[in-house]
RNA sequence: GCGCGCGUGGUGGAAUGGCAGACACGCCAGACUUAGGAUCUGGUGCCGCAAGGCGUGAAGGUUCAAGUCCUUUCGUGCGCACCA
């Protein structure tokens, strides 16, 4: 390292610290009834040993990150931005009395393990925990405050035993719409129908269409069927998205535009058998839940549009002619059903065979063929025209019994309501588009309220026309009487639709949770799937040579014949659970991290999740705003039915949520290694330490904004910390010290020879010096509750610049700002405030304990004020007044003002504004 | 297209409706120095010698007073995107 003189001996400082931190286990976090040595820093504070019951304990704070996927590369500067932030608030948090929980681990599963193991054949926990090492060394060497003893990864075997265990409790569980909750799978009644039942049909969850025809031999037969349509986990043969280069299938949230989200890798549709997640059935308790916990609009909006709830109406629409036929359609503007010209059938619909007439049943085949060879990409991005054809059959409008054609169209989508809509061309673009498109007819119903308005495509509320009864009413009313008309008759009902869609929970892959369940063969040959007991957990994953899928296209663990294969015939379920499966419950596992038992004890859920009256369970968690849809609705749904089965005390997981921004590289560009501008904080930490390495990440601008990498902004917020570094130690030590340093190898005592600045003293501080700290105080502690990280630094440096000029620096004033500086600096500041102490001959509390300064607003009153004046709202000048001047004083101190004279000279003043302590503003003209 | 956010010096960014530009970077000048990529001091929105004028993407509006509130508009970022 060819660098500078070091403005301070961060590099001795550092390491003393967070070995000192590390063998005191100074950030360990203690549960209610856990024994608490009596010389641990937390019990000196709170005068506290042994076993200490939750009532008996301070108020628990909780403050979580997202936990990183320890990749091969290593930690980049966007990691530890959030980190040092939930480090500082966890500092601070501590420092004001409450107990708190502040966590690290590792979200370990993952497919760049896998895939170096295909290409290696190393064992990826091998390639895990070499990467979990890398990353432990470099975020200890932050100096984060974690209580490492709750450390977990989501492939230890200790962890994912219970995230087998949650899937279990998925899988015996069924959403009770009664009771409006999960329920164990026991206290779903059979109906009384199911003995007499010939046929069992299989709901499809994705489209709600029957499309499973099973003709059961047996009741037990019926009985598991029905039991396994239930189910919060079940088996599902709906296309799903295949992506051929990674060898899985991913969830609808893991494909953008047709691509892959990791690696970008082309996705095709594909049916396969594949475990889903009923998601869906919490649609309605995701949305409305989102109003009780305090996050971020746009995050709650983007949760919102996910779930994407329309209220509407389902109208049922009869097949004209032979077979019987009807189909359902979903609209969200009933009150136009006198407009539907046309119907239109996605190319999917089960319906679309048995109506198509026969001399259009080759161009409805041939559609079907070309629609189901188009990837979602081909079907969206290039629709700009729209395409369909007429199947040749027709259906009945129920409301005027109008006989209307039915077409089947790509754009209508088969995965959204019944897959099927009505067409009102005049009232709908997509529906005009296609309208125009082929000739169909054309129907106003809807007048707008500005006649001026063109009627042929208005989409917004108007008045009913050509409607029959509805004719004359607003929008709403009429949506309200047709919907009500509908039920009466029977042709339909109010329906309220999601865009949400069941969790596709399975992957094709070696490095993930193996599912406890096993295959079975009943008496007539069919295959039924079983779990194991809980008894059994957990289930390990095969030890491989080869991490491939199989020549057949199997799954990897279908290689492992002996783990595979039961001796009593049946067959283990090859598929592996997804990534987000282990990050659902992790914040859970930290409250109780070694817990045997249990996933978590029930005395640790309530004092960490629950025992501070707020709704939700973590108090602060901060994270990239790439989780907003998965990761985040993913564990939102676990944690429901977790607290609907009695299991956690809260129905929410995350209380407080906050994003932070994206660090730019110094380009202004995102950093990727192909640009060349990605910042290792390793080699930031070498040359400036990692106090200013945090104070950096910090000071760069708030939090949650996306903001470009500035080395020379490290060196700004480096040369701070030697100010404050000078501020406190004696010049003539420090050159001794320095040339100790090139001779002499013993580290503790060359830090021995740094002596205190002899201006420090225990003196009693001045009226000014007190300000100046009580202020800094004051914004300090304001702009960490509202998580304003660059102002409260700005504000340190104010206290310093002004410190600088200081002769004599009274030893409580210095303290306090140690303090101050402690969450932010945690290293810095700890060995300023020992020397401090060892210096006046008293024994140093834990820095990280010691209680936070209060301000005192008393000694920041001002008896003289500087206001500004303005003549005609234009500043003028600034007068020097009294604090509690009343109105006429400042209004004559103002009217004194020279320079106001020049301006007022010679004309009338017409008004007068004063607001006491603020300004004085005189209108003349 | 729809929804949300953001536009302030050369740069990152500060500003309960009340002195725009805190703090920092950069730059300029000076001091101390054999030296400076250390440190310290001063300066630094723009125009102007100055007095003063002009300034928060643009245009309107509300107000005694607007970066801040309202309307329109442009730009930009993010999310969603044939969701009936």
């Amino acid at each position: 390292m060819s660098s500078s003189r070091r403005q301070y001996p961060f590099h001795l400082i550092e390491p003393k610290w967070q070995q000192t931190w590390e063998q005191q286990q100074a950030f360990r976090a203690f549960n209610p009834g856990e024994e608490i040595p009596a010389n641990h820093p937390f019990a000196v504070r709170h005068k506290l040993s042994g076993k200490v019951a939750a009532t008996q304990l301070p108020e628990k704070f909780y403050i979580l990150d997202m936990f990183p996927y320890p990749s091969g590369a290593g930690l980049h500067v966007g990691h530890p931005e959030g980190y040092t932030a939930t480090d500082i608030l966890a500092r601070y948090r501590r420092a004001c009395g409450f107990n708190v929980l502040h966590p690290m681990g590792w979200d370990s599963f993952g497919l760049p393990a896998e895939q170096y193991a295909v290409k290696t054949g190393q064992h990826p926990r091998v390639t895990t925990e070499a990467n979990i090492a890398n990353f432990t060394r470099q975020i200890k060497s932050l100096g984060f405050s974690y209580d490492w003893s709750r450390e977990l990864a989501t492939t230890d075997v200790e962890y994912f035993t219970w995230t087998q265990w949650i899937f279990l409790k998925l899988y015996n569980s069924w959403f009770n719409p009664e009771t409006n909750k999960a329920e164990p799978i026991e206290t779903l009644n059979f109906p009384a129908a199911l003995e007499t039942m010939e046929e069992f049909r299989e709901i499809d969850p994705v489209k709600g269409d029957e499309f499973h025809f099973i003709k059961p031999q047996s009741l037990e037969e019926k009985q598991r069927l029905y039991r396994n349509s239930k189910r919060l986990a079940y088996v599902s043969e709906a296309p799903v998205n295949w992506c051929p280069e990674l060898g899985t299938v991913l969830a609808n949230e893991e494909v953008i535009d047709g691509k892959s989200e990791v690696g970008g890798f082309q996705v095709v549709r594909k049916p396969m058998r594949q475990w889903m997640l009923r998601i869906t059935a919490y649609s309605e308790k995701l949305l409305a839940d989102l109003d009780a916990i305090d996050w971020s609009d746009s995050l709650k909006q983007m949760q919102r549009n996910w779930i994407g709830r329309s209220e509407g109406a389902e109208v049922k629409f009869k097949v004209f002619g032979t077979g019987g036929y009807d189909f359902k359609i979903f609209t969200t503007r009933p009150d136009t059903l006198f407009g539907a010209t046309y119907a239109v059938l996605s190319p999917e619909h089960w319906l679309v065979d048995h109506i198509a007439s026969p001399e259009q049943e080759k161009a409805v085949q041939d559609y079907k063929a070309l629609a189901a060879g188009k990837s979602d990409l081909e079907r969206t991005e290039l629709a700009k025209e729209k395409s369909g054809v007429f199947t040749g059959a027709y259906a009945i409008n129920p409301v005027n019994g109008e006989k209307i054609p039915i077409w089947i169209a790509d754009y209508v989508l088969a995965s959204y309501g019944t897959g099927a809509i009505m067409a009102v061309p005049a009232h709908d673009e997509r529906d005009l588009e296609f309208a125009k498109k082929f000739n169909l007819p054309i129907l106003q119903v809807v007048q707008p309220p500005d006649a001026k308005t063109d009627w042929q495509g208005f989409t917004d509320d108007g008045t009913a026309i050509n409607s029959g009864f509805l004719n004359g009413l607003p929008t709403p009313e009429a949506k309200r009487k047709i919907t009500a008309w509908l039920e009466e008759k029977g042709h339909g009902k109010k329906t309220i639709n999601y865009k949400l869609r069941d969790w596709l929970f399975s992957r094709q892959r070696y490095w993930g949770e193996p599912f406890p369940i096993i295959w079975k063969k009943d008496a007539a040959g069919n295959l039924y799937h079983e779990a194991l007991p809980e008894s059994s957990l957990p289930l390990l994953p095969p030890s491989l040579e080869d991490y491939k899928p199989t020549a057949d296209g199997q799954p990897p663990l279908a290689r492992a014949k002996d783990w595979l294969n039961l001796p009593d015939g049946s067959v283990r379920e090859t598929n592996t659970m997804p990534q987000w499966a282990g990050s659902c419950w992790y914040y859970l596992r930290y409250t109780d991290a070694k817990n045997a038992q249990s996933f978590v004890g029930k005395d640790a859920d309530n004092y960490w999740m629950a025992s501070n009256g707020k709704a939700a369970g973590v108090d602060l968690y901060v994270g990239g705003t790439e989780h907003a849809v998965l990761h985040l609705l993913y564990a939102r749904f676990w944690h429901k039915v977790l607290f609907d089965l009695g299991f956690v005390a809260t129905p929410e997981p995350f209380y407080k949520l906050v994003n932070q921004g994206l660090i730019l590289g110094e380009d202004g560009q995102k950093m990727s290694k192909s640009r060349g501008n990605v910042v290792n904080p390793d080699d930031v930490l070498v040359e400036y330490g990692a106090d200013a390495f945090r104070l950096y990440e910090m000071f760069m601008g708030p939090l949650q904004d996306t903001k470009p990498w500035n080395t020379k902004g490290v060196e700004g917020v480096y040369r701070f910390l030697g100010r404050v570094w000078r501020l406190f130690v004696d010049e003539k030590s420090e050159t001794a010290f320095e040339q100790a340093e090139t001779i002499s190898t013993s580290k503790d005592e060359l830090l021995d020879l740094i002596l205190l600045d002899g201006g420090i003293t225990d003196i009693a501080a001045t009226p000014a010096q007190l300000k100046v700290l009580h202020a800094c105080i004051k914004k300090v502690t304001e702009d960490l509750d509202g998580m304003r990280f660059n102002t409260a630094i700005s504000a340190m440096m104010v206290f310093i610049n002004e410190a600088m000029t200081w002769q004599t620096k009274p030893l409580s004033v210095m303290k306090t700002f140690l303090q101050l500086l402690a969450p932010f600096a945690p290293h810095l500041a700890e060995e300023l405030w020992a020397r401090l102490h060892a210096t006046f001959g008293q024994t140093a509390p834990s820095l990280a304990y010691a209680p936070w300064p209060k301000f005192d607003a008393a000694l920041l009153v001002e008896s003289e004020i500087e206001i500004p004046v303005q003549v005609n709202g234009k500043f003028r000048d600034t007068i020097k007044v009294a604090v509690d001047a009343d109105n006429a004083a400042l209004e004559a101190a103002a009217k004194a003002s020279e320079k106001v004279q020049t301006f007022i000279a010679g004309k009338t003043i017409k008004k007068i504004i004063v607001v006491p302590r603020r300004m004085v503003n005189l209108i003349v003209g």
